[in-house]
DNA sequence: TCCTAAGCGAGACGGTACGTCTTGTCTTCCA
DNA sequence: TGGAAGACAAGACGTACCGTCTCGCTTAGGA
């Protein structure tokens, strides 16, 4: 039933199914794409489909969490270790890959988007705090919350920034999810220091 | 075809058709509820039901609607002039209204009572910002951003506090809504009054 | 689920699965035969087919014995009565029905349609020996059995009748019929009597 | 892709693919089997069934022949000189292999047996009759129609006695076969003798 | 004895039909 | 005669098999 090896042909067909997923959600609604739809671009047999995923959601989380991971070696390599959150990083990302994020942004895959997101901004800012205080106990807030908080104002940001076609550079984007986001960050961190 | 006039049996059908979605949503995910669920629930027809809303989402949208505007009445008459917004008396009612929230607020329901909190949140703090500033224009952040932001974080407690089963009183909640949310919010205003 | 009422819509509907599954024996093998070929050609949709019959079979089985019940009647005005078997009338029906025959005879249907047969002669074979015989009781072989022998005799001449491209005429087919069959029916029913 | 040498893995693995189909025929029934149980039961790979027959048809088939092969030579050693049909013999072997004819008897397989029986029977009657007569070309009903007479009442009374969960001897099976069969047997050999 | 071609197991794969499910339309019936 | 009941077309879903295929492993039989 399931591929148990993980042989080329499996990486190939995984690989085909993701990239057909992402194109269709380029062309239409997560939604409105038909499973068959996928197969068709694919090139790819229903059972095969079945074998790999239980689902059309499964492949889309899955391919969300590579989409995640790539993002994750980036910011990795663009320094985050900086500043609090590679925001303005992110956001030039977001733009560079406009249409994949557009993509992601509505429907079914926003939610797990953003849950990635969350959990990676919080590992980032785990590591930051850790770098500036001593110890995370004596925070105020619990730090999965203020992760939350932190991945949720960017998620909105870039809806909003999409919602206006992408017109301001992301600098501007950047400086206004800072002027939101960072008041509250410092006094969070500051009081519990 | 559809019902033109308001009278006593369209408002009796209405109301059996929201409650038996209501219900059922407290019973099983939105997206697992089916149309023929809710006519055996509201023992209404088929017919009847497309003749009244064109869709599972209308009738939810409706409901919310008429949830949202309940609230807000409840807020009006809560005092919600001597804040910027009247965050507790809102966590409070959630708790009150525990299941019912909790039926919103994940699957497809999340995002429409997310957007309906929108609304009524920028109404409020353009209220509130009138009452304190002389011109909204010389904001440096949008005015909708900071709404989005300010719901967006609210929907983040929430969620938050479901998860840990309500187990905090709303007082503990909006005091690390106040933590997370007003510095920014201060600052925002401050700098630009 | 299924069709409660009996109406106009109701018979329409089974009236034109089973003409086309008919049809469509006609052009290809019976297990070559898809349900959705049957939709297609009946213009119907998957959920009505499967609201009405459980199955294939089940709609063959269905049409099958809508047959039999009409050869019966032909059969009855006939004048069966004058013989065992009214065999000539039969042979000259499935030659004069040879498209619709030649369907029924190979693959699943020559079962069902061998134990449609066998009940139908079988009770023919009855009524005809009770006004010849005062009692059916003094049999050697059990009637069913009797009947068995004959409808399967029927069917094997009628295969070959069908090898042969239905060359010879009826008569000749009736007479090769009661040639094979009749000896033995007598001597059994002399015997007993 | 076809094995063309005939050694001895060869062969073990045909048994093992036989045996296996007939194991399972005594289990369920045949329209039920999955190639896929065939290989579980008899530790083979997909690819070798298919390099050793074209079907699941094909296996059965060519098992139906090894045991119609195998009957023939018992009926040969049982003397099948010594009457037109040895059906004496053959109803205790059916009996004595009831397990594997119930298995036979019904779906699919029924139609194959038959055809081979059919195969079987004319032959030896064939051979019965050129003993006693000097030529058959005088038949008054062509050979292959008899004998596809003899085999299909035997196949009848097979059936019967099955249904009667074969609570008759033999003896008597055979007994009603002879007087089902035998007058126009007769009948039919002495008239064109 | 070695070596090489064949038989083989394992199982991924494309394809196709199935029977189930839900949606939104359309027809019939009834009050 | 207008609204309720529910039959219907449409079509996606996940499951089950089928027959093809590509791998390596093993295993005999000729050098």
């Amino acid at each position: 039933m399931k591929p148990v090896s993980d042989d080329r042909r499996t990486r190939r067909t995984r690989h085909l199914l993701g990239a057909a997923l992402v194109e269709l959600m380029l062309e239409k609604p997560y939604e409105a794409i038909t499973i068959q739809d996928i197969l068709d671009r694919a090139d790819v047999g229903r059972s095969t489909f079945y074998s790999h995923y239980t689902d059309k959601d499964n492949l889309l989380m899955s391919e969300i969490s590579r989409v995640i991971h790539a993002l994750d070696v980036n910011v990795e390599s663009a320094g985050a270790h900086r500043s609090l959150l590679p925001s303005l990083e992110l956001f030039r990302h977001v733009k560079q890959q406009r249409r994949l994020t557009q993509a992601f942004l509505w429907g079914r895959g926003a939610d797990m988007l953003t849950r990635g997101f969350q959990e990676q901004i919080s590992s980032h800012i785990q590591v930051s705090i850790r770098s500036i205080k001593d110890s995370e106990t004596g925070l105020d807030v619990p730090l999965p919350l203020i992760a939350n908080f932190a991945a949720s104002t960017f998620v909105v940001l870039i809806r909003w920034w999409f919602e206006h076609d992408l017109r301001q550079p992301p600098e501007e984007i950047d400086a206004l999810y800072q002027k939101l986001v960072m008041p509250s960050l410092h006094t969070l961190l500051r009081e519990s220091g």
